[in-house]
DNA sequence: CCCTTGACTGTTACTGTATAACATAATTTA
DNA sequence: TAAATTATGTTATACAGTAACAGTCAAGGG
């Protein structure tokens, strides 16, 4: 599973950027991906995805179920937690496991597995090209004869921000 | 891809082997590596650490806590995650986040930040040698100008034994 | 049009994971 | 030995995730 060169918004989490634009465009494309699918992106479903996408941080289910509260949708944990299954199904969003949180997709559509740069500082996440990263995995693995399925990658440290804020 | 012949220890978990004698060794290590650093292997610890190493799997907080009451020491949580934090940040454990788990490290002493093998059929979890797979990930994350301080690596997939049990 | 079906949402109730805060005990250092 | 530090025990609570069931809504078949 190569990865081709990184499309341009791969920095799009340490970079300033038209927010509300991402925003809209992926909400879009989520739209069509879930069509193509035969998926629903249903109003709680939709309203969730925006949620994540109103930030380029990971969300805890229940800092989702809250809003989703405010909004007028049912507030207990198996709405949120149903939504965001779904959507991690579809691809539109990740579980970042260090973290028990999740986050959108900032490149949807595409099969892949990512990478996640998690920053200690202001806790943005950034997605990261992993082809390198798997191909080294994989070779790791079939040293022992272990055959992989999925993986996690996730690195934490300092995005390109916090690294001049902190000392 | 070939499977050259494995270096004998890293295949540990997923082999035979005179595990009362890996155990032993382990603890005797774990308590000079302890000292030298300045820090005390208590019998908390010392219990917390052996209890792991009776698996090659990793173990959840309560699962530790409940045979640390049946030893006589306190059964509520704190006393499981101090004892197990303590261990990781000793070198002695690691933290599988996949699993909410932990998992006894195999080769302490060594400053490594480890790959996880976890078979999802027996759930035996090894560790495998990561150089190659941290140097990916660091030549990902400089792309993004992104500072990398710690990485998790865990795959998710069948042991060499499980491949041919499971169809 | 109504009815069935299946998918989605809402709710209750619960299990599992983790930590804050404070009291007590043991160990080290002065 | 006293003071300071470190470790342990305990209570209480916050955060994460799921099982089970009831109600609702949309789409297709008669």
């Amino acid at each position: 599973m190569t990865t081709p060169a990184p499309p341009p918004d791969q920095t799009l989490a340490f970079q300033a950027h038209d927010h509300s634009h991402c925003c809209g465009d992926l909400i879009a494309r989520a739209q069509v991906i879930a069509g193509e699918r035969g998926a629903r992106l249903t109003p709680v479903r939709r309203r969730v995805l925006e949620i994540l996408l109103e930030h380029h941080r990971a969300l805890g289910a229940y800092e989702v179920l809250e809003r989703l509260g405010q909004d007028g949708f049912g507030n207990q944990p198996p709405v949120a937690y149903r939504a965001l299954d779904f959507l991690v199904e579809q691809g539109l969003a990740h579980r970042v496991a260090r973290l028990n949180a999740f986050i959108a997709c900032t490149h949807p559509g595409q099969d892949h597995s990512p990478a996640f740069l998690i920053c200690r500082n202001c806790q943005a996440v950034a997605e990261a090209p992993g082809g390198g990263i798997h191909a080294a995995v994989e070779t790791a693995a079939s040293l022992l004869g272990f055959a992989v399925e999925r993986t996690i990658i996730e690195a934490l440290g300092l995005c390109p921000a916090c690294q001049e804020a902190v000392e």
